[in-house]
DNA sequence: GAAATAGTTCAATTATATTTGAACTATTGA
DNA sequence: TCAATAGTTCAAATATAATTGAACTATTTC
């Protein structure tokens, strides 16, 4: 795998995106990308088996909230703060200051 | 039934309220609600049989996002605004503007 | 009191999501 | 090249959510 799928800016869906951010997990996920700018899988701190964070990140990915570098045998996550500030305005802020 | 179960603004939950918040039919709920700042269940101009209609409001009102005042044969819906904006400043108002 | 109205609840069905371990892929380092 | 690392994917199990019509409750009106 060299490239994973992103969303593009205008393909994103906010019941989506909320949908995905309804989820206690993926919020403290989101939580934590939010006080690190960037984080490898391994270093999201969550109790759970390998392939159930593999799902929530990609749950995270494709509903658009995230972006994963992958750069040798690790990928780097990162929230879509500036397409996702321009296509939902104040949006995500508001959700992490609330988490 | 007299009255209808509404959590308490302290016993709100966000990734309850965002998990309500993420699904389309109850955020064109939401939608009509900011507009029109009470309906009854029946002037949502949501074309699904009423007891799914009746499901989609339940989930809304137990997350804390909706109070149902019932008067006489009908029940109005509102948004809990004040209660909401207390307790999570700025979700609500972000999410309706975004929808 | 009977019928109409407005909505809820129930039970069954169907659809989605979550969780898991095992097998897999790709990359790095010895 | 071999082993370790970082993560994905698969398939099966379990759990949760959505949808429906029918039966129900409560209220109003005749």
């Amino acid at each position: 795998m060299r490239e994973l799928f992103h969303p593009n800016i205008d393909q994103l869906c906010l019941s989506t995106i909320l949908n995905a951010l309804g989820d206690p997990i993926r919020l403290q996920i989101l939580k934590n990308l939010a006080s690190q700018r960037e984080t490898t899988c391994s270093c999201c701190n969550i109790n759970l088996p390998k392939s159930a964070l593999s799902h929530h990140f990609k749950v995270l990915r494709e509903s658009g909230l995230i972006n994963v570098r992958i750069e040798g045998k690790q990928r780097f996550l990162s929230i879509r703060y500036g397409e996702l500030e321009k296509r939902f305005p104040g949006l995500l802020n508001t959700v992490i200051k609330n988490i």
